[in-house]
DNA sequence: CTAAGCATTGAGAGCGCTCTCAAAGGCTAG
DNA sequence: CTAGCCTTTGAGAGCGCTCTCAATGCTTAG
């Protein structure tokens, strides 16, 4: 590969010229640029990324931390959606994505290494599972970061969420407006900042209705398919109308659960979900869920970490992105038709 | 963050000695190493990482290029295991992950820059949807490169791929070995390597067997569910009796297809697929397929790379990884049974 | 006792680029 | 005509590290 010095060379003018022309600097003569462009095309120069990010204190690399990540982050449909959308958004900016699926064991060690050994500009670090530690040590850096989801302790960082509790409102009064009296909740795991806010979106909308919090029962799962099954084998006995899931996996594992008792989606028990996973159209029936704009999130983390990393020390970032009810069969909308609402809805968001 | 030269001035040594120190030169006395030792840990000192790729040649990043990337990459289940498996094991050896999902538009201009820039010490490249572009600009580097799946064009390089052949002959003689006579295949398509390998699995087997080609069409798909769904409903006038798709997603259009036609799927006419998707188990029927390592290629892959990194100019590297038969429902071989074969089937690889 | 050999350490030349500072030359204004 | 300014260019000091080579001081064989 060719270096600076000998398109310099080539062209008769200093290290510091050449520079200039494949930086794009005005201050070079058109004669001048001419020359050095045609040396840089002949022989193909591409500028050493390495060196460039040495002597100019940036690399434009951002990192993406996904903690806990190899065995549980790619099982959800998140990360297949949200790392596209995070490449593009970086490669149209010129900044190159490195990846961090950390395993617990050195989930430290590689944690303390990405902070302190300059590769990165800056980091895109996902709140599922992110140890204290891990917290503790990004909040002590001087590396610019953002947030996918709020952080469960309030620290201050920058991040990028999608309306949870808005949406659990919306679902809540979705099932409320069909008719349903009784209706359950399955938590997800309240470790998790998204977690409480679907609970406590469908709380306050049960309570505003008058309806009393004791006689609706909360299970608690864990977001996962079997935790939905087992949730709602605890919730049989009272008989609920509609079931709202904090996640589809756990509304599709409550739908085996109900399956397997005899009774009937959603003749007998309505259930809807929320993430809108590509299993939730595909189930049986198909899941009335809350779909997450996964994608948009991609794009809008990344460019408000490139903001950060190119204009420090302005104030906080924060972006909570509207969700959208998704309504399909698993609700009984069509059958019970009591609000008149069409078969798909969109929120105004 | 402290420098080396920090370290050195405060134990009272050279920037060599340090430097011996921190990548573990056996050349220091126990005295020596202790003391700097000290330093290190007190200052919390992390060597740049970019400043050591400068001075040393090599960066110690992977870059892991899949063109045609975002769009198509990640709806397809084969990425967001393979991902994990190869940051996994980069990580185990010390290495970083880059990340290219290159979109058609500026494919090129990204890919001259990758191999151009330094950045990178080797590339594992997808197959999938690799312009020829890119093919040559590859071969034209000196940058180590590992492909993921056969080129369809013979150029050379180190490759990592799954028994296709082997996979399809296995399913076709599964097929056959339950007494169907009639099968019917739904090719993938043929500018890709492995759609022509399993093709030819199943032609060579049913030739092998004595069944006329010809009374055992072969049609076109383009591996998307849709395309298996047209295929079914161009197989339905022959009445197959059994029908292999090339993978799983054009095995569950086929399903669906037969479905809308009033035939039952195994009863009627069974249908097998392959990649053993998460899609497959949970389908009705459960799909009879043929399964892929894709971890295993994510760990192949990458240690092919860093030993051609670390040990250039050694022979032509290529391992194919075995594939292995899953019965489950869709093949009807719980009903018919001619075969005596377990419920589940482990290839001997 | 001397030469050779080894272990330990330091000096210093880069790696390829950016960026500041200063120089050179041409132009305009007073 | 000269001071002052702008445009264009070059010189050179790093960025933080690696790695080779040489120097130093000891030990040991002859």
């Amino acid at each position: 590969m060719s270096t600076l010095e000998e398109i310099a060379r080539l062209s008769k003018v200093s290290r510091s010229t050449v520079s200039r022309v494949v930086n794009n600097d005005p201050h070079v003569s058109d004669a001048t640029r001419a020359r050095v462009l045609a040396q840089v095309h002949r022989l193909g120069y591409q500028p050493h990324a390495i060196a460039r990010s040495l002597a100019a204190g940036r690399t434009r690399i951002i990192g993406l931390l996904v903690p806990g990540g190899i065995s549980t982050a790619f099982s959800d449909p998140f990360f297949p959606i949200f790392i596209p959308a995070m490449a593009s958004t970086c490669n149209a900016c010129d900044y190159s994505v490195m990846l961090w699926l950390t395993e617990p064991d050195y989930e430290q060690r590689v944690v303390t290494q990405i902070l302190g050994n300059g590769l990165h500009d800056g980091l895109i670090v996902s709140t599922i599972h992110l140890p204290d530690e891990i917290t503790d040590a990004l909040v002590g850096t001087a590396l610019p970061f953002v947030l996918i989801g709020q952080h469960i302790r309030e620290v201050g960082a920058h991040y990028v969420d999608v309306e949870n509790y808005e949406g659990a409102q919306k679902m809540t009064q979705h099932l409320l407006g069909l008719g349903y009296k009784r209706v359950a909740h399955i938590c997800g795991p309240l470790d998790t900042i998204c977690a409480r806010h679907r609970r406590n979106g469908f709380l306050d909308v049960m309570r505003a209705g008058g309806y009393a919090v004791d006689a609706h029962p909360i299970v608690d799962g864990d977001f996962t398919e079997a935790s939905g099954y087992d949730a709602m084998l605890d919730l049989l006995p009272a008989r609920p109308e509609a079931v709202f899931a904090g996640n589809d996996l756990m509304a599709l594992g409550a739908i085996r659960a109900l399956r397997e008792a005899g009774l009937r989606v959603p003749e007998d028990v309505a259930v809807v979900g929320f993430d809108d996973v590509p299993a939730a159209a595909a189930a049986n029936p198909p899941l009335t869920t809350i779909r997450q704009p996964t994608g948009r999130m991609g794009v809008v983390a990344t460019e408000m970490l490139i903001d950060v990393i190119e204009h420090p020390v302005t104030s906080r970032h924060r972006i909570v992105l509207p969700t959208e009810l998704v309504i399909r069969k698993s609700c009984g909308a069509g059958m019970v038709d009591l609000s008149g609402s069409k078969s798909q809805q969109v929120s105004a968001g």
